[in-house]
DNA sequence: AATAGTTAATATTTACAACTATCAACTTTC
DNA sequence: GAAAGTTGATAGTTGTAAATATTAACTATT
C-alpha cells in the first residue's frame, strides 16, 4: 500500500467533500456543469475528489465570494489561458481547434478532434491544472510574452 | 469647422449618452468608479462622452447582460491585457509597476508613477483604446506569443 | 438484501450585485 | 440671472445568479 501522499489522488466522495468546503452537493455538481471543475468519476460514474481538486474549489470559491467574479467570468477568464503554448499545438491544429477560439469557455471544456489534445485527459493537463488561478495566468501570459527576466 | 466625423471626439453629455444607451445617470457614473470607462471631463468637470465611449459602453453592457459577466469578473479580464508589449516599456517600468502585478484592475486605473505611462493620458493609450473586448484580448496574446500566421 | 450514499433533473429559495431615485451644491446655457 | 442640467453621495429597489431542496432511479457497503 502506497503511504506516499499524492494531492492527484482521488479520495473523497461528493458528501465528504462538500463537507470539506462547507457547500452543498448540488453546488458542485454546479461548477462541474459549467465547467470550472473536472472531477475523477468511479466505475459506477460516482464522483471523487482529490485534495488537488478541493485546492482549486476553494480558489474558485474565493473568485466567487471574495473578488465578486461570476462563473461566467471564471469561465472567461479560463478562456484566455494561452493554451497552445502549453500543450505546444501545431498551426494545424490551432486552425480547426474550438478552444483556440474561444473567449467564453475554458479550452478544457470542448472536444478536441484532429488536435494534439485529442487523446489526452484535460483533467491531467497543465493548462486545467496549473493555471486554475487568475494570478498566475497573467504570469503564463508574462511568460509567453517577449519578457526578459 | 471640421466637419469630419471623429469617433473620439467628446460631444455627448451624460444625460445624451444615458438616453442613447438605455440607462440611467448614476449607472454611467458607477461604470466609470469601477474603471469600466473614462469619459472626457469639461473644464467644469462635467463628463462628455464620444462615439467610441458609447461603443465601448455597449460592448460593457453586453458582457454585463447577455454574457452574464460581473462587473469585477470584466475588470480582472481587462487587468489580464499585456499592457507592457503595447507600451513596449522597460524592464525597469514593469518592476515599478502597479499595474504590472494586478490582476484586478485594469492597468489603467492606476497611477504609474515611474513608468514610461507617467505622463500619459490612458484614454488615448491603445491598451485602453483597442482592448475593450474579449476576443481582441485572446487575439492580442495570440499575437505576443510565438505564433506564426 | 437492507442501509446508506449517489445519480441527474426540476423546482424553490436567497443573497446581493446592478441599477435607480433623490438630494443640495455646482456648472452651463440663453 | 433664471432655468436646465450636472456633480458626488446616500438610500432604496429589483432582477437574477448562486445556492439549496427534493425527487425517483441507481451504486456502494455491510
Amino acid at each position: 500500500m502506497e503511504a506516499i501522499k499524492n494531492k492527484r489522488m482521488p479520495v473523497y466522495p461528493i458528501s465528504i467533500a462538500a463537507k470539506l468546503l462547507g457547500i452543498s452537493i448540488p453546488t458542485l455538481r454546479m461548477y462541474e456543469k459549467e465547467g470550472l471543475i473536472i472531477p475523477h468519476k468511479s466505475s459506477g460514474n460516482q464522483r471523487i475528489y482529490s485534495e488537488m481538486d478541493l485546492e482549486r474549489l476553494r480558489c474558485i470559491r474565493r473568485a466567487i465570494n471574495e473578488s465578486k467574479i461570476s462563473i461566467n467570468g471564471i469561465k472567461s477568464i479560463y478562456s484566455l489561458i494561452p493554451c497552445w503554448e502549453v500543450v505546444k499545438c501545431s498551426e494545424s491544429d490551432r486552425k480547426t481547434c474550438n478552444a483556440f477560439q474561444s473567449h467564453e469557455q475554458p479550452c478544457w471544456t470542448f472536444n478536441h478532434p484532429n488536435t494534439i489534445c485529442e487523446n489526452r485527459d484535460c483533467r491531467e493537463c497543465d493548462v486545467y491544472e496549473k493555471y486554475s488561478q487568475c494570478g498566475s495566468i497573467k504570469d503564463l501570459i508574462k511568460n509567453i510574452s517577449g519578457i526578459s527576466t
